[in-house]
DNA sequence: TCCGTATAATGAATCGTATTCATTTTAAGT
DNA sequence: ACTTAAAATGAATACGATTCATTATACGGA
């Protein structure tokens, strides 16, 4: 049967693909890019060094390629740590602390991420996928609480990862653990933030109407 | 005469490292870390490519230096944009804009950072000394205004510099120009978190801006 | 079951570039 | 001017990515 054939096949290509992916995580993670010889990928991998240019373009591609598993695997993963159900807020707690995690534990390999491509090219597609969990869960709690601007999105995406990405590595250098308070404080800062004011979203000073904004969101909150 | 004999071959030898370290900058920020060749650099520089090595053990250590003079040299120009008269939250405005400004500026280069030291292995010095500028302006506001614990200091430093970071790599991905209102969004949250402050205790008049950090300061404590 | 062909795999040969090193050049001290 | 140590040179070497001529595999048809 042609088609049983055709897949049976197929199903043997993928498989050996996914053995080089797999040789050459293993290998990128423990040796970096640079110290990762294409000899030591296709061993782990048991191939030849040749078949793994059948499968990549070339060493860059192949980074490209475990890279963007990679992404994929973790927007997978945040998926499931988001419950569905819960508060905006609780959400963005779940992602943060999942960021982090998944940061801490798989550290060289998002370190790999920035390998790729080396520069203003535009970022990987599933990294751009991941991201938009965020905006999701923010698009959420402003569609339900009525947060301000839109643009203030895409401010609080960058505060959001970069603060998360720092963190991480900050830890890494000193050798810590995973802390939650990283999670919490961010969450206080992002929350507090997009909830009260409208306040201070441009680069000019308050103005006196702005101030008055402020106090009357005070004397909102006083009087609940 | 033996001192100054010596002091000009010193010169001279000083003279053709810079030559080295500039021409190798301007060949990593063009053509990336695995792109530049050191036949180009030294080409650049004008010497042969063995004077190359009489400098620098080896291609990964010539970018260290490149790395570590640009640090230095950030290091110099944050501290002559920081007002010393300033208030905290002025300081630190100038701050977090003289920087989103030199990531703009120097994208490339910032980037080569990461290519130095594979991972774990401890930070750049240049690169920490940097970084204690912020250090030191936040505990001047705290020394000033009683703000909350030490250890809030560390993790607003992730976030200062973690969003500024992700910030300018947004910009630069959408070709887009420097934003202040980024600096001041961010000083927002970090201002307003790190507490009670009334801020006023400065020297001049208060702005408008932070009269507004001072009302949303008491709007947090009535919060809790 | 066996053959012919297309597909896949192999690993030795090639190529490019970082790094080394035997040789040459420079210049300070006499 | 001569000697000698320090600097500089660039051709030779080493190493690893990539290519490619050759070999092995497996599918479809007899």
């Amino acid at each position: 049967m042609a088609a049983t054939t055709r897949n049976t096949s197929r199903e043997r290509l993928e498989a050996k693909e996914s053995a080089i992916l797999d040789a050459a995580e293993q290998i990128f993670c423990k040796a970096g890019f640079d110290g990762a010889k294409i000899s030591d990928i296709s061993r782990a991998a048991s191939v030849a060094e040749g078949t793994v240019y059948l499968y990549y373009h070339n060493k860059q591609d192949l980074l490209t390629a475990v890279v963007a598993r990679f992404w994929t695997q973790l927007t997978l993963g945040a998926e499931a740590a988001i419950d569905p159900e819960a508060s905006p807020a609780e959400q963005l707690e779940q992602l943060a602390g999942y960021h982090l995690q998944a940061l801490l534990d798989q550290f060289e390999i998002v370190s790999l991420t920035y390998r790729e491509r080396p520069q203003q090219e535009q970022s990987l597609d599933q990294v751009r996928d991941y991201v938009r969990i965020f905006d999701r869960v923010m698009q959420r709690g402003i569609d339900r609480n009525a947060l301000p601007k839109g643009m203030i999105i895409r401010q609080l995406r960058d505060v959001f990862f970069g603060t998360l990405e720092f963190s991480a590595r900050t830890l890494k250098l000193r050798n810590q653990p995973y802390d939650h308070s990283i999670v919490t404080n961010l969450l206080t800062l992002i929350i507090e933030r997009s909830g009260s004011h409208t306040a201070l979203s441009g680069d000019k000073e308050p103005t006196n109407r702005e101030l008055m904004y402020a106090l009357e969101a005070i004397q909102d909150k006083l009087l609940k």
